[in-house]
DNA sequence: AAATCGAAGATAGTATTACTATCATTAATG
DNA sequence: CATTAATGATAGTAATACTATCTTCGATTT
C-alpha cells in the first residue's frame, strides 16, 4: 500500500486546488523547477505555461497571479515543516531535546518526501532559503495575513514558541527567539553559499555548523 | 559654516554618479519617496521620472536598473550607519557598552539627518526594514558580491563581529551573531508592525523591546 | 567671440510582462 | 445522450523595462 501525504492548504491561496488535477500538480512541480533554476523575478506564467505544455491562460485559473503561487508554495513548504516537526518530536520527551531536533529540521537540507509526489522538497527548501521573505516583505502583507495566508509559518512559530517555554517556562521572548530561529536557519546557510563572509561558517559549507550555532544561541538565551 | 557629511560610494553602483548633479540627487531623494510609497514591486523608471519631471531614459543615464537603484540606497545606508556607529562608540571604552550602543542603533528609528540633503534618512531605514533583503536575495548575488556591491553590508558586519570579540574573545561565531543580529533588528521590527503574532512585541510596538530582546541574546550567547 | 562638449530633454520604438476575454474541444457525470 | 466543467487555442491590451536618436542648452576651452 502506497501512503499519501496532503497538506491543508488556505482556499484563499488559490482560485482553483491545483491538488484536484493533473494541470494542477505541474503547475507545483515545474513552477517549483522554474522558480529554482531563474529566480523568482524571472520566473512568469508564460515560461511556466511553456514549461508544461499548457497556456498562460490555463495557469492564470489557478493561480491569481505569480506571488500567489509562490506563497501558495510557501505555505506548502511551512505546513510540511510543522508535520515533520510534530512527527519527529512526539515520542521525545525531554523538552530540550525536542528542540534540538526542531533547530536540526530547520537547518538541514530535507531529500525528497515520495509520499508526495507532485512536490520535490529539496528543491522547495532551496526555494524558501532564496525567496520566502519575498511572500511577505511587501505592501500587501497585511492584506495576506488577513486572510490567513501566512498562517502555516506562525503555526510553526507557535509550536517551537511552545517547546521553547517547555524548556524554560520564564523566557520572555518565546516568539521573537523561536521566529529568529527560523529565519536565521535560512538566512546563515544563504550567507555561507553566497556571501561567507557574514558568517563562521565560510571554510567547508557544513549546515551542521549552523546547527551548532543556533543551538548555542538558543540554549544560552533561555537557560538561567 | 554648514557640515555636509558625505558617503563614499562604490563606482560600480551606477553609471553616473548621482551625487555630482542636481539631477542624480533628486533621483535618490524621489527614489528613497517612491520605493517607501508603493514598494519596490511598483516602483519603476518611469513613474519616477515623472514624479521627479524627467524622462525614463534620463534616469536609466544614472542607473542601469531599479535593482542597482535600490543596492546604491541600500549600501548607501550601510555605510552611514558604520559611520555612525563609529562616531557612537569611539569615545567608549568598555565593550559591552559598545555592543549595547550598536544594538540601539540597529534597532531604533533614525531622525532625518540634516546634512545629507538629498537622503531622508527615518524613510530610508523603514525601505531598508522592508526591501534591503531583496538587494541580495536574487540570482546574481554571487556576480554583485564579486563587485563588492554588499561592501558596506559587510564592514558594518564585520566591524560589530569585532566588538563581539572585545567582549568575548572566545565566542565562536562572532559573524554569524553579527549578521543575525542585523537581520533581526530589522526583522522583528517588521515582524513587531505586520505579523505581530511572530513577536514577542505586539501590544504596544515599542522599537526598545526589540533592543531588550537583542540585548539579551547577544549577551547571554557571549557570555561564559 | 566662436567652437566644442557633456548633460539633459524630447520623442520614438521594441520585446516582454501581466494580465483578460472569447470560443472551441474534450472528458467526465447524471 | 445531454450537460457541464476543465482545458486548449487564440487574441488583445496596458504597462514594464529597456534602447536609440536627435536636439538644445549651458559651461568650458581656445
Amino acid at each position: 500500500m502506497e501512503l499519501q501525504l496532503q497538506i491543508k492548504m488556505n482556499e484563499k491561496l488559490f482560485l482553483r486546488n491545483p491538488e484536484q488535477s493533473d494541470l494542477g500538480k505541474k503547475i507545483i512541480l515545474h513552477g517549483i523547477q522554474l522558480i529554482h533554476k531563474n529566480g523568482f523575478e524571472a520566473f512568469t506564467f508564460k515560461k511556466l505555461a511553456n514549461d508544461i505544455g499548457t497556456t498562460e491562460a490555463g495557469i492564470y485559473r489557478y493561480f491569481e497571479n505569480k506571488h500567489r503561487l509562490l506563497i501558495y508554495i510557501s505555505a506548502w513548504y511551512w505546513g510540511w515543516l510543522e508535520y515533520r516537526v510534530t512527527v519527529h518530536t512526539n515520542n521525545i520527551k525531554d523538552p530540550v531535546q525536542k528542540l534540538k531536533k526542531v533547530i536540526k529540521l530547520l537547518a538541514t537540507a530535507v531529500e525528497d518526501d515520495n509520499r508526495t509526489s507532485y512536490v520535490d522538497e529539496s528543491i522547495l527548501h532551496q526555494i524558501i532559503i532564496t525567496e520566502g521573505s519575498k511572500t511577505y516583505l511587501t505592501k500587501k502583507v497585511s492584506e495576506d495575513n488577513k486572510d490567513h495566508l501566512f498562517q502555516p509559518y506562525k503555526n510553526l512559530c507557535a509550536k517551537i514558541s511552545s517547546i521553547i517555554l517547555e524548556c524554560s517556562p520564564k523566557y520572555k521572548y518565546p516568539k521573537s527567539l523561536s521566529s529568529t530561529i527560523i529565519e536565521m536557519a535560512h538566512f546563515q546557510n544563504f550567507f555561507m553559499i553566497n556571501l561567507p563572509s557574514l558568517t563562521d561558517f565560510g571554510k567547508n559549507k557544513d549546515e551542521l555548523k549552523i546547527v551548532s550555532f543556533l543551538e548555542d544561541l538558543v540554549f544560552s538565551s533561555i537557560k538561567k
